[in-house]
DNA sequence: ACCTGAACACCGTTCAAGT
DNA sequence: ACCTGAACACCGTTCAAGT
């Protein structure tokens, strides 16, 4: 299924797209770094944007096979620091991939939306892990996995673009905002835990 | 300063990009919309880059505008939330644009960065008021416009490429989500407030 | 100072042809 | 089924030349 060249094409285009961006990406200098002819992509992929969209399953996939191996952990909100902080780290390592990943899609890729919704399928088992142990505020286990994702992503991308540095005193870096947004959910589960001791 | 055919170029530049995205930016159809020909935009801009540059500069100066217009406001809060009511609608509403501004710049446009500066600025402010009222906890008004704006700004991403719908009970839409975060807030003024008095 | 038309190198995609 | 080489249309950019 998984032919031995797609993999190859995979590879090379997104070694290329860490390199020089989606631009650098081209079809051509793709085929040389796997050995064939700059159309022999056109066998395994309809179209360059179809490359592309391999490269942005295969990362989904990486990450929720991490997500897998990092599971086992005493308390589930210290699994949840970690899953985060995992997530800020590979954005900021591999920015191309994250912003190809989460960019716009004409063809929409049915592919892609079901690595997706695996990846998130686990971060709501964790939440909800997290609030059976009173470590999260009570409520819907999908909004506040929405919540916990909405904001890291948010600030990574911010950071990225350079559109988060204040410097000085209000410098805040994508790990430490999600550090607040934990210290409010915390806050809020005591306030939960209280009621239910009432 | 701003001469003629320049905003002229910038405005069909932004009409391109708003129907067909940036792969839509043609300098040859830009010419064409703005009745000059293919290549006399180089008078105006160093290239394609510069000029989409342009385009995000123009839409951060409009934003900033905005947020001026909409100033006068009963509670610091209520401010606070009309202003992310709009930063979310303005990204639905031009997905591109929000792109683009948002996006990776090699060339790292001074100019893009003040408009980003000025826009900030106004926004902490507001959120200093807030604090005043006791309508938001304490702490580094920097921080917390920072918290806002990454939450709004990720929420936002994540709906427009389709990896925040989860469909059904735990549906959320990027204003749900910044209505749980101002929920979270105003929680934890409280807290805030309970210990002042003592 | 601003614009034009021709030209260059490059890219995505298609096609006829080979194994 | 998979690959190749030539070809086509298109694009960003440059250049010589015009006002």
């Amino acid at each position: 299924m998984a032919s031995d060249t797609r993999s190859a094409l995979v590879a090379a285009a997104a070694e290329l797209l860490d390199q020089g961006g989606p631009a650098a990406v081209t079809l051509r200098e793709v085929g040389r770094k796997a050995g064939v002819s700059h159309n022999a992509p056109y066998k395994h992929f309809k179209s360059k944007e179809d490359l592309l969209a391999a490269i942005a399953s295969r990362e989904l996939e990486r990450q929720s096979e991490t997500m897998n191996a990092l599971k086992p952990q005493a308390r589930p909100i210290d699994a949840l620091r970690r899953l985060t902080r995992g997530y800020i780290r590979w954005a900021q390592n591999y920015p191309a991939r994250f912003r190809l990943v989460f960019g716009e899609w004409k063809h929409d890729s049915h592919e892609l939306g079901e690595a997706a919704g695996k990846s998130r399928a686990m971060l709501v088992e964790i939440v909800k892990a997290a609030q059976d142990a009173h470590q999260l505020p009570r409520g819907n286990p999908e909004r506040i996995a929405s919540l916990l994702l909405a904001l890291a992503h948010g600030a990574v991308d911010l950071a990225l673009a350079g559109h988060l540095s204040a410097t000085g005193k209000g410098a805040a870096d994508p790990d430490m905002l999600a550090d607040d947004l934990y210290a409010l959910l915390k806050k809020s589960s005591q306030t939960d835990r209280k009621y239910r001791r009432k």
